[in-house]
DNA sequence: CGAGCGATTGAAAAGACTCAACCACCGTGG
DNA sequence: CCACGGTGGTTGAGTCTTTTCAATCGCTCG
């Protein structure tokens, strides 16, 4: 984590009008912001552990994060992606036990750390806050039962398609509609999220890419074709 | 749903001590008597499903329940198994969406339905309720996260494996250590919970018939060797 | 320039699924 | 009481998917 940035204020900041934290009252965001501390992250750079102690939980200010679990063979299976806005760590925090995740920056990235006592204090004063925030659970918690009937289900062709789809709807696409995402990712990355081996991800990317659904430049990956790939992946919803 | 059955009062539920409501002040306690609706169900009997409005939160009295989610194909997945005290569709009472898993009776249960209205405003009276109630709701994440690595990265025997060894855990045996998991699953169900074809399970199964680390009598199975299961599923913690 | 990592491709093997047949048990109705 | 039909369980065979291992390629960085 290095240092030299500008550092950000919660009551201006525009990722928390995005986040859970939106309702927040203003004297509970006060306590935030003389007790947070942030930290700015490089690409690939690690924000927190499995195994780590839990001492409150982050809050992304800015920038693209991953957040992946290890598997028994060392092998990282990513779990879900995190913007600006996104609260990060909460599980661990609540329950006292050491992070079960890991979060590591795709890019350059803003995070502040929220104390917790502060966080906790502001769940029990602000019932709204408190609302919101097990809204929030629910959400991820949905997410991760539909991803546990894709992975159960769903061939490696279908789950490709759907991750893409996922990454263009979490950080959109540098210009137009088919221009690239706007996030880069290894193809071992890649397969870490889809579930499957690095030889099998390339194979299906090269199969979509020759149906001319996606196109690919060095490790930028375009959409051409999203209809198309909500048909391969079957996703009717 | 039948009726003919002795209606449960929360303050002397022995389940709900095994439960999130176990802090459950006196005085919201008693909302909650006044207000529930317990229902009895019959083996198979469904106590709600994907896509139904949610009006409250169900709480396990007695009885063995499933939870599932349909993938697209029609094909159910079991995401977790409830037990006495445990608590059913919350999520959808948050969100206000329609339930995105269902819940069936694996045995004659007795299940009680809270109103929204008076779970919320416990939720909102009783911050060590509340704080419980995110507890748990970061303990069945954590779950469903270590569910999609496990998925994703371990073959069907080990996933078999696991998913004995949880049924034991959670249900028990009938008497003693080696005697049958005091739960019957048909073949099909567990190949739900392990995400796997019926033919592919039960021939996983007979596998470890045949290595001795389990035996099976009709329905029931009984799990001889423990510590060889967890070998087996590769599971050190 | 050379080392090394990430990406790609090929070929073989393993794992899992599908299809099909058959069996075993259970309850029903004759 | 028994024949019948149906459901759930099991087994076999063949096929498809996915993984694994090996080799090659290309690019980047020191």
């Amino acid at each position: 984590m290095s240092d030299t940035f500008q550092e950000p204020l919660c009551s201006t900041c525009a990722a928390r009008l995005q986040s859970v934290l939106d309702s927040l009252e203003s004297d509970q965001l006060g306590g935030f912001e003389t007790s947070k501390k942030c930290g700015s992250y490089k690409k690939g750079e690690s924000i927190f552990e499995e195994n780590d102690p839990p001492e409150g939980v982050f809050c992304m200010h800015s920038g693209k994060v991953k957040v992946f679990k290890t598997g028994d063979e060392g092998k990282p299976q990513i779990i879900r992606f995190a913007k600006p806005g996104t609260i990060l760590g909460y599980r661990s925090m609540l329950s006292g036990e050491p992070y079960t995740v890991s979060a590591t920056a795709l890019d350059e990235s803003i995070v502040c750390h929220i104390p917790k006592d502060t966080f906790v204090a502001a769940l029990e004063k602000d019932t709204q806050f408190a609302r919101r925030f097990m809204e929030m659970m629910s959400s991820d918690l949905d997410q991760a039962e539909t991803q546990i009937v894709h992975l159960a289900q769903k061939p490696v062709r279908e789950r490709l398609a759907e991750a893409l789809l996922v990454l263009k709807k979490i950080y959109g696409t540098e210009n137009g509609d088919t221009s690239p995402l706007d996030v880069t990712l290894t193809r071992e990355e890649l397969a870490g999220v889809v579930g499957t081996a690095v030889e099998t991800l390339v194979r299906t990317l090269s199969d979509l890419k020759r149906e001319r659904l996606i196109a690919t430049d060095k490790k930028k990956i375009r959409i051409l074709d999203t209809e198309g790939l909500i048909r391969v992946g079957n996703l009717q919803d």
